[in-house]
DNA sequence: CATGAATGAGTATTCATTCAT
DNA sequence: CATGAATGAATACTCATTCAT
């Protein structure tokens, strides 16, 4: 990769950044694009140069913050070797709502964006080769812990939905509860709802 | 009520509806005020006496189809005289689905813009007098079948938040299957949550 | 005058009455027609019973308040018995000037809107049937006194020029000094240009 | 000064003498944004790459008129080489007066918006460097005809507040004389409050 | 490649005035 | 007489997009 090419690189991380920041602070609607540029040190003009407009600037911002958050939870689950299928789900969904107590607005951003598509889209994808992605992995340890589950990924997509949309209550709105109150009632449904995919 | 009050009433409605309609349409970034009041036919500065802006009628549209859906589904319950508190809980998620399947806009309209917070003040106002709120006959409905619960409400809460996730995804995008596909997995879910918070 | 007359003679006054406090406070130019018949606690419609519009009431309200001023100033004088005619002079200016700084926005509203084509007409009224007016007293007193004087006209308008821009540049931008400082060399002034136009 | 910088100024010029124009044939208030950018043939939202709103550029108008004549006033007295403190006043009131009989325009303009703030804030800025502003020179002056006066900024602020009122009556208005008229009587009561302020 | 001045269509909002009650 | 709901013309202001430098 060239100089320029690294350059552009760069350019184009700090406008993700940029309208990233403010979609969070002031709203989609209410950014302009020369918000965004200015606050990423770039003219008015450049911001052409990347993206056709503020649209396709979110939708592709929406799928690197999934991607990269996914990445980071399944790092993390195997650098812990964590035993049980269920631990895993417990422990995945665990990372993610620390790092969403710790950064709302990614919360909102993932939250108020993400459909299923773009989630399962996500965790298909690996950046390092020759890596199990996050839904291969996932398949593999039911099947090494002998779980009979015929409907694997709508199992999945109940589990995730309700875990996004009651984060998105209950971290940021702070209703009915706050997650501290409600973790355990989040992990109790989930294992309930494993329960009832798998006998 | 005098006839300038029933005039305005229904000026109010007609700005409501075609804001709905719009909304639904082309977006609520798209719609524009002079929209709104060619539609409802009144003229511009008409849509000001009624409300601030763009968002303060949107916020009272959503307070309203919410009320009014809930009150519907409620109303229907109690004409069937449905035993088991379980059923009358199905009863209920099939009957908003029901609507929100022949009403992709309402769909919309509520799961996007619904936080908990609106969705217990709309359940918990009836436009009938002496007639118990929808809320009031979970909690007798719960006792009268001797179900002891000691987190009703958080309880209900997880149920709605599933349901309305999920309902987008299924019944909009069709991601990750159809909501005919997806109901029978969606009533097991409901009904281990519920097991799992009342033993 | 019947009840009815009075009734319209005290609308009258209010709206005279809020106008003047708006445009003071807000200017005149951000006043609005609502604004006025709201704080006078009348219909928006009534406003126009009684003025043609904004530009009316102001025109009215400016010889309104002129002649007034003139009036309580020119009766004070009378009740003092002052002796030598520029003592006089200075008298009424020192009452002038005593009431500007007390209300800052009679100053403002008078001096930012009175011709000397008003003026004149204002101190050419008498309330009172048989009394002297300003002028004529004013008159006379040059006679009295055996000072000669062949433009007593252009002395007054002279004086009273200084007068007023300098009142609103001392006593509310407090620019160059305040008009404490400035009141020796104001009168000193007025002193020097009379002994200009009499010898 | 690149190219682009000179059609900056040459932009924000025209923008300024249409806006003064235009203020001055259908006054401040009835003036639309649309119609200076118009005049000065600019897009409309290039009024707002230079100034903030109408009342922006009206303040930085005021300003620069009131220093190019004062700046033009002291040029041609310094061309004339006027002996005499007192004549050199009545030289530059008749400079003054015979462009204020020429342009109404910025007569109404200057008077009815000019405080004493601007304008000593205008004479005490010279455009060309090294050169003394006319504050400077006029204290020089005083001292140079050996004229003992301790508040000489008083008595400046005293003699223009007093011709730039009676130039509004008597030039605009006619009232209660012609400027021709008034001219003598001017004179003399300058040179009045000038004694009164020498001994 | 990068810039940022210029554009002008598009939108929100205000407010004087009317008129049915 | 008095009211205040309704009107819609008038205006301010924004911002995506272009293009000459």
């Amino acid at each position: 990769m060239g100089k320029i090419d690294i350059k552009k690189k760069l350019k184009e991380k700090a406008l993700f950044q940029s309208a990233f920041d403010l979609f969070m602070n002031k709203g989609f609607a209410k950014t302009t694009i020369s918000d965004i540029a200015e606050k990423a040190e770039l003219a008015k003009g450049t911001f052409y140069l990347y993206f056709k407009d503020k649209y396709d600037l979110r939708d592709k911002l929406i799928v690197h913050k999934a991607e990269q958050l996914f990445f980071d939870a399944h790092q993390i689950l195997l650098e812990h070797h964590v035993e049980e299928f269920e631990n895993q789900l417990l422990f995945m969904t665990d990372f993610i709502i620390e790092r969403f107590k710790k950064d709302h607005n990614l919360l909102q951003f993932i939250t108020k964006n993400l459909s299923w598509g773009i989630f399962k889209n996500a965790f298909e994808n690996s950046d390092e080769k020759d890596a199990l992605t996050f839904y291969e992995y996932y398949l593999q340890s039911l099947e090494r812990h002998h779980i009979v589950c015929d409907k694997p990924e709508i199992m999945l997509f109940t589990i995730i939905e309700l875990i996004s949309s009651t984060c998105y209550n209950c971290i940021i709105l702070e209703q009915p509860v706050t997650m501290d109150e409600y973790l355990p009632y989040l992990h109790k449904s989930i294992l309930q709802i494993v329960a009832g995919f798998t006998q």
